[in-house]
DNA sequence: TAAAGTTTGTAAGATTTTCTTACAACAATG
DNA sequence: CATTGTTGTAAGAAAATCTTACAAACTTTA
Protein backbone atom coordinates (compact mmCIF):
# COMPACT_ATOMS: atom_id res chain seq x y z
CA UNK A 1 0.00 0.00 0.00
CA UNK A 2 1.59 3.18 -1.03
CA UNK A 3 0.28 6.95 -1.64
CA UNK A 4 2.47 8.43 -4.65
CA UNK A 5 2.25 11.56 -3.75
CA UNK A 6 4.65 12.03 -6.33
CA UNK A 7 4.22 15.96 -7.49
CA UNK A 8 6.17 18.55 -9.65
CA UNK A 9 8.31 18.94 -6.27
CA UNK A 10 10.04 15.86 -6.76
CA UNK A 11 10.14 14.89 -10.55
CA UNK A 12 13.66 15.37 -11.98
CA UNK A 13 14.00 17.54 -14.54
CA UNK A 14 16.45 20.10 -13.93
CA UNK A 15 20.16 20.61 -15.51
CA UNK A 16 22.88 21.29 -12.93
CA UNK A 17 23.44 24.60 -14.71
CA UNK A 18 19.91 25.58 -13.25
CA UNK A 19 20.61 24.75 -10.39
CA UNK A 20 23.73 26.64 -9.97
CA UNK A 21 21.20 29.52 -10.78
CA UNK A 22 18.69 28.58 -8.57
CA UNK A 23 20.79 28.45 -5.21
CA UNK A 24 23.84 30.28 -6.09
CA UNK A 25 25.90 27.23 -5.70
CA UNK A 26 28.98 26.48 -8.01
CA UNK A 27 28.41 23.09 -10.38
CA UNK A 28 31.65 21.76 -8.62
CA UNK A 29 29.76 22.22 -5.09
CA UNK A 30 26.80 20.36 -6.32
CA UNK A 31 28.71 17.71 -8.10
CA UNK A 32 30.97 17.26 -4.60
CA UNK A 33 27.58 16.99 -2.47
CA UNK A 34 26.52 14.47 -4.41
CA UNK A 35 30.07 12.18 -4.07
CA UNK A 36 29.59 13.44 -0.30
CA UNK A 37 26.40 11.53 -0.11
CA UNK A 38 24.11 14.67 0.31
CA UNK A 39 22.28 14.41 -2.93
CA UNK A 40 20.94 11.97 -5.64
CA UNK A 41 20.57 13.21 -8.89
CA UNK A 42 18.82 11.06 -11.61
CA UNK A 43 20.74 10.80 -15.01
CA UNK A 44 19.63 10.77 -18.30
CA UNK A 45 20.72 7.72 -20.69
CA UNK A 46 23.68 9.63 -21.52
CA UNK A 47 24.42 10.98 -18.32
CA UNK A 48 23.58 14.02 -17.27
CA UNK A 49 22.52 14.95 -14.29
CA UNK A 50 18.75 16.00 -13.53
CA UNK A 51 17.80 17.29 -10.07
CA UNK A 52 14.43 17.71 -8.60
CA UNK A 53 12.93 20.93 -7.21
CA UNK A 54 13.21 19.05 -3.51
CA UNK A 55 16.88 18.53 -4.51
CA UNK A 56 17.14 22.28 -5.15
CA UNK A 57 16.07 23.04 -1.63
CA UNK A 58 18.27 20.80 0.29
CA UNK A 59 21.09 21.90 -1.97
CA UNK A 60 19.83 25.03 -0.16
CA UNK A 61 19.57 23.67 3.30
CA UNK A 62 23.15 22.42 2.71
CA UNK A 63 25.10 25.89 1.74
CA UNK A 64 23.25 27.38 4.61
CA UNK A 65 24.50 24.55 6.96
CA UNK A 66 27.67 24.66 5.31
CA UNK A 67 28.02 28.62 5.99
CA UNK A 68 27.49 27.85 9.07
CA UNK A 69 30.82 25.91 9.17
CA UNK A 70 29.19 22.77 9.27
CA UNK A 71 30.81 20.01 7.14
CA UNK A 72 29.61 17.51 4.61
CA UNK A 73 29.74 14.66 7.08
CA UNK A 74 28.23 15.84 9.44
CA UNK A 75 25.43 17.01 7.23
CA UNK A 76 25.12 13.58 6.02
CA UNK A 77 24.71 12.18 9.79
CA UNK A 78 22.11 14.09 10.51
CA UNK A 79 20.48 13.66 7.36
CA UNK A 80 20.92 9.89 8.15
CA UNK A 81 18.77 10.29 11.25
CA UNK A 82 16.10 12.71 9.68
CA UNK A 83 15.38 9.73 7.61
CA UNK A 84 15.38 7.01 10.38
CA UNK A 85 12.93 9.26 12.28
CA UNK A 86 10.78 9.41 8.81
CA UNK A 87 10.92 6.00 8.43
CA UNK A 88 9.73 5.13 11.61
CA UNK A 89 6.69 7.68 11.65
CA UNK A 90 5.96 5.37 8.11
CA UNK A 91 5.68 2.47 9.94
CA UNK A 92 3.68 3.67 12.26
CA UNK A 93 0.94 5.54 9.84
CA UNK A 94 1.15 2.06 8.23
CA UNK A 95 0.06 0.12 11.52
CA UNK A 96 -2.87 2.48 11.68
CA UNK A 97 -3.78 1.92 8.55
CA UNK A 98 -3.62 -1.80 9.16
CA UNK A 99 -5.41 -1.77 12.40
CA UNK A 100 -8.36 0.49 11.21
CA UNK A 101 -8.78 -1.66 8.20
CA UNK A 102 -8.58 -4.85 9.38
CA UNK A 103 -11.10 -3.91 12.18
CA UNK A 104 -14.21 -2.75 10.10
CA UNK A 105 -14.03 -6.08 7.68
CA UNK B 1 -0.84 45.04 -5.76
CA UNK B 2 -0.52 41.82 -6.52
CA UNK B 3 -0.49 38.10 -5.32
CA UNK B 4 2.85 36.35 -6.54
CA UNK B 5 1.09 33.02 -6.30
CA UNK B 6 4.74 31.59 -8.57
CA UNK B 7 5.49 28.21 -7.10
CA UNK B 8 7.25 25.60 -8.70
CA UNK B 9 4.72 25.30 -11.77
CA UNK B 10 5.72 28.57 -13.12
CA UNK B 11 9.46 28.18 -12.73
CA UNK B 12 11.28 28.12 -16.12
CA UNK B 13 13.70 25.56 -15.54
CA UNK B 14 12.88 22.20 -18.15
CA UNK B 15 14.83 22.24 -21.56
CA UNK B 16 13.73 21.18 -24.35
CA UNK B 17 14.87 17.27 -24.63
CA UNK B 18 12.97 17.05 -20.85
CA UNK B 19 9.77 18.31 -22.22
CA UNK B 20 9.68 15.83 -25.10
CA UNK B 21 10.35 13.31 -22.59
CA UNK B 22 7.50 14.22 -20.55
CA UNK B 23 5.12 15.32 -23.54
CA UNK B 24 6.07 12.84 -26.55
CA UNK B 25 6.06 15.49 -28.72
CA UNK B 26 9.38 16.12 -30.61
CA UNK B 27 11.56 18.97 -30.55
CA UNK B 28 10.13 20.02 -33.92
CA UNK B 29 6.79 20.22 -32.78
CA UNK B 30 7.79 22.03 -29.45
CA UNK B 31 9.48 24.69 -31.29
CA UNK B 32 6.98 24.71 -34.11
CA UNK B 33 4.30 25.17 -31.51
CA UNK B 34 5.99 28.37 -30.09
CA UNK B 35 6.53 29.28 -33.63
CA UNK B 36 2.96 29.74 -33.83
CA UNK B 37 2.48 31.64 -30.40
CA UNK B 38 1.55 28.68 -28.37
CA UNK B 39 4.09 28.44 -25.93
CA UNK B 40 6.51 31.14 -24.30
CA UNK B 41 9.72 29.54 -23.34
CA UNK B 42 12.25 31.64 -21.32
CA UNK B 43 16.08 31.73 -22.41
CA UNK B 44 19.04 30.73 -21.16
CA UNK B 45 21.87 34.06 -21.80
CA UNK B 46 23.25 32.17 -24.69
CA UNK B 47 19.81 31.50 -26.28
CA UNK B 48 18.61 27.81 -24.60
CA UNK B 49 15.07 27.53 -24.23
CA UNK B 50 13.85 26.71 -20.60
CA UNK B 51 10.29 25.31 -19.55
CA UNK B 52 7.61 25.12 -16.45
CA UNK B 53 5.51 22.62 -15.59
CA UNK B 54 2.81 24.71 -16.50
CA UNK B 55 4.08 24.95 -20.02
CA UNK B 56 4.42 21.09 -20.10
CA UNK B 57 0.70 20.85 -19.08
CA UNK B 58 0.18 23.35 -22.06
CA UNK B 59 1.75 21.56 -24.45
CA UNK B 60 -0.03 18.07 -23.22
CA UNK B 61 -3.18 20.43 -23.75
CA UNK B 62 -1.75 21.32 -27.52
CA UNK B 63 -0.86 17.61 -28.13
CA UNK B 64 -4.65 16.69 -27.58
CA UNK B 65 -6.71 19.31 -29.59
CA UNK B 66 -3.96 18.41 -32.80
CA UNK B 67 -5.38 14.50 -32.11
CA UNK B 68 -8.79 16.03 -32.59
CA UNK B 69 -7.87 18.10 -36.15
CA UNK B 70 -7.43 21.49 -34.55
CA UNK B 71 -4.88 23.28 -35.91
CA UNK B 72 -2.63 25.77 -34.51
CA UNK B 73 -4.80 28.61 -35.40
CA UNK B 74 -7.69 27.92 -33.66
CA UNK B 75 -5.93 26.62 -30.92
CA UNK B 76 -4.21 30.10 -30.64
CA UNK B 77 -7.52 32.17 -30.91
CA UNK B 78 -9.40 29.76 -28.11
CA UNK B 79 -6.14 30.29 -26.29
CA UNK B 80 -6.49 34.59 -26.32
CA UNK B 81 -10.60 34.38 -25.72
CA UNK B 82 -9.27 32.20 -22.49
CA UNK B 83 -6.66 34.89 -21.57
CA UNK B 84 -9.30 37.54 -22.29
CA UNK B 85 -11.69 36.08 -19.75
CA UNK B 86 -9.17 35.44 -17.41
CA UNK B 87 -8.04 39.41 -17.43
CA UNK B 88 -11.76 39.99 -16.83
CA UNK B 89 -12.19 37.69 -13.51
CA UNK B 90 -9.10 39.48 -12.36
CA UNK B 91 -10.16 42.89 -12.98
CA UNK B 92 -13.52 42.03 -11.13
CA UNK B 93 -11.64 40.41 -8.44
CA UNK B 94 -9.65 43.86 -8.15
CA UNK B 95 -12.47 46.21 -8.13
CA UNK B 96 -13.91 43.28 -5.48
CA UNK B 97 -10.72 44.29 -3.41
CA UNK B 98 -10.37 48.26 -3.67
CA UNK B 99 -14.52 48.20 -2.61
CA UNK B 100 -13.57 45.92 0.32
CA UNK B 101 -10.88 47.86 1.84
CA UNK B 102 -11.92 51.65 0.49
CA UNK B 103 -15.32 50.62 2.65
CA UNK B 104 -13.08 49.61 5.59
CA UNK B 105 -10.75 52.60 5.94
C1' DT C 1 -8.67 22.61 -58.81
C1' DA C 2 -4.78 25.67 -58.16
C1' DA C 3 -2.64 28.29 -54.84
C1' DA C 4 -1.58 29.18 -50.35
C1' DG C 5 -1.02 27.71 -45.78
C1' DT C 6 -0.05 24.02 -42.13
C1' DT C 7 2.61 20.51 -39.99
C1' DT C 8 6.44 17.66 -39.35
C1' DG C 9 10.85 15.20 -40.44
C1' DT C 10 15.50 15.37 -41.43
C1' DA C 11 20.10 17.21 -42.11
C1' DA C 12 24.10 20.26 -41.52
C1' DG C 13 27.08 22.94 -38.93
C1' DA C 14 27.70 25.93 -35.12
C1' DT C 15 27.28 26.79 -30.34
C1' DT C 16 26.25 25.71 -25.58
C1' DT C 17 26.14 22.70 -21.80
C1' DT C 18 27.66 18.92 -19.28
C1' DC C 19 30.80 15.19 -18.21
C1' DT C 20 35.09 13.07 -16.03
C1' DT C 21 39.66 13.38 -14.47
C1' DA C 22 43.40 15.62 -12.54
C1' DC C 23 46.04 18.88 -10.05
C1' DA C 24 46.53 22.59 -6.86
C1' DA C 25 45.61 25.45 -2.97
C1' DC C 26 44.02 26.29 1.26
C1' DA C 27 41.25 25.18 5.58
C1' DA C 28 39.96 22.23 9.27
C1' DT C 29 40.80 18.28 12.26
C1' DG C 30 43.11 15.10 15.14
C1' DC D 1 52.46 17.75 11.31
C1' DA D 2 49.72 14.49 8.60
C1' DT D 3 45.33 13.71 7.03
C1' DT D 4 40.97 14.88 5.47
C1' DG D 5 37.78 18.23 3.59
C1' DT D 6 36.49 21.80 0.24
C1' DT D 7 36.68 24.32 -3.86
C1' DG D 8 38.69 26.35 -8.21
C1' DT D 9 40.42 25.67 -12.57
C1' DA D 10 41.74 23.41 -16.84
C1' DA D 11 41.53 20.09 -20.63
C1' DG D 12 39.29 17.29 -23.82
C1' DA D 13 35.40 14.53 -24.92
C1' DA D 14 30.57 13.92 -25.29
C1' DA D 15 25.83 15.38 -25.08
C1' DA D 16 22.33 18.68 -25.88
C1' DT D 17 20.58 22.57 -28.14
C1' DC D 18 20.31 26.15 -31.69
C1' DT D 19 19.13 28.07 -36.42
C1' DT D 20 18.34 27.53 -41.16
C1' DA D 21 16.85 25.17 -45.03
C1' DC D 22 14.49 21.95 -47.88
C1' DA D 23 11.05 18.57 -48.69
C1' DA D 24 6.87 15.93 -48.25
C1' DA D 25 2.27 15.40 -47.15
C1' DC D 26 -1.84 17.32 -45.87
C1' DT D 27 -5.59 21.03 -45.38
C1' DT D 28 -7.84 25.19 -46.31
C1' DT D 29 -9.10 28.92 -49.24
C1' DA D 30 -10.15 31.48 -53.26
Amino acid sequence: MSFALTSYKDKKVITIGVVHELTGLSERQIRYYEERGLVFPDRSKKGTRKYSFHDVELLMDIANKREEGVQTYEIRQDMKKEEKKRQVREEMLRGQLNAHFNMRK
